[in-house]
DNA sequence: GCTCCCGGATGACATTTGTCACCCGATAAA
DNA sequence: TTTATCGGGTGACAAATGTCATCCGGGAGC
């Protein structure tokens, strides 16, 4: 029997995956939640075999999950299901030693068999990431991340270094680093390749 | 009896919607489909009475969609079932004749029932959705999102004009216009403001 | 002690971006 | 026919952005 806790902050899917996931003779549905905070609460008070957490979540994300539960409650097996092929994603779940790490976009009838396989002891990793799990490791530093998400938010060299308390010539520094380590022309671009990668 | 086609791109929402909306006895499943295109197609092959659509899809979106079987299948019922709550795509949904607006994050055990007061001549749409509907129209013409887009996607001015056979300082222009109709800061921030309104 | 490296800062410079006023030709309205 | 209007273009200028070389004040390591 899999004692599962449920984590996904679109409503709708998480109602249709508890219903679907209850129909299921082995697995038992211990609770759901729809935000990272809840989440962790809920696991604590039910004390669950596995866990299936979105990433994207309100509060705290499922990285964020992950790597508190490999601290807290090892025991628990976590499994990621996410919309994002993001190989930084995926390297980041790895290194929170989850045991599966799944697409949305998978069937809806392997889902139950995949946390089987899970339950059983194997680590399902979805096949189209399989592949491109440890080609790319992120090459941006923490500053250089942080600026470039801001700058990805529309904000200019000036706002953010007023956030961050930096001088704006060195905001530009940072910038112009992140640019060149990932080959763009300028920080939208840099912005979408890092975001796409999984790397802020 | 209703008779339904799903078109959804994320298949695991999909399977887990078809099946749920299977066990409701008034509800029959008349096919699937996860991308626009064979969408369709289907509906062509199987003439349900009402279609529940993502809109983000491949090939053709969920609002194309609506448009077109407002064209050629009027009495096909469209309703919308999507993760954004962008009023621009609320208000080109209602001038398309869907029949209902639904968030992702709607509970599931409503969404039958939503179905069915649809089937029986309401109209439904979000409540998170009704007010905000008729606020804001788009203010960007034809020239102004395609640029935007472009912009947004990490192209320099040189580069849209290229693409555009435009001249470098039209394409300022035009920037510097939506820019300034969507009060942003620089192209970046228009850029978001436009995305999140459902303006592009 | 003395290096060497690192985060942060400067200054100088070239390029890109944003703003504005104005021009041109075609088309539509009077 | 004359006049607006519209899509597109130019030129000029200010501001923001991107690039570099260089500098400074700590540590960390020897």
């Amino acid at each position: 029997m899999i004692r599962l806790f449920l984590a996904e902050d679109q409503t709708l899917l998480l109602g249709a995956l508890a219903r679907l996931l209850q129909l299921e003779p082995d697995i038992e549905l211990l609770g759901q939640a729809a935000d990272g905070h809840s989440a962790r609460q809920g696991i604590l008070d039910q004390q669950p075999d596995m866990v299936l957490s979105d990433i994207e979540m309100p509060g705290l994300t499922g990285l964020e999950l992950a790597e508190w539960l490999q601290q807290e409650q090892p025991q628990v097996k976590v499994v990621i299901l996410t919309t994002f092929a993001r190989p930084g994603y995926l390297r980041r779940a790895l290194e929170a030693g989850v045991r599966g790490y799944l697409l949305k976009d998978t069937p809806a009838g392997q889902l139950a068999d995949a946390l089987r396989r899970i339950q059983r002891g194997e680590r399902v990793i979805d096949p189209e990431l399989a592949l491109t799990a440890f080609d790319s490791k992120n090459p941006l530093n923490g500053r250089e991340r942080q600026i470039l998400r801001l700058a990805g938010s529309g904000l200019g060299n000036a706002d953010i270094g007023q956030q961050l308390h930096l001088a704006e010539g060195t905001v530009r520094n940072y910038l112009s680093e992140a640019i060149s380590k990932l080959d763009a022309g300028n920080r939208i671009e840099a912005y979408r390749i890092a975001r796409d990668q999984g790397w802020l």
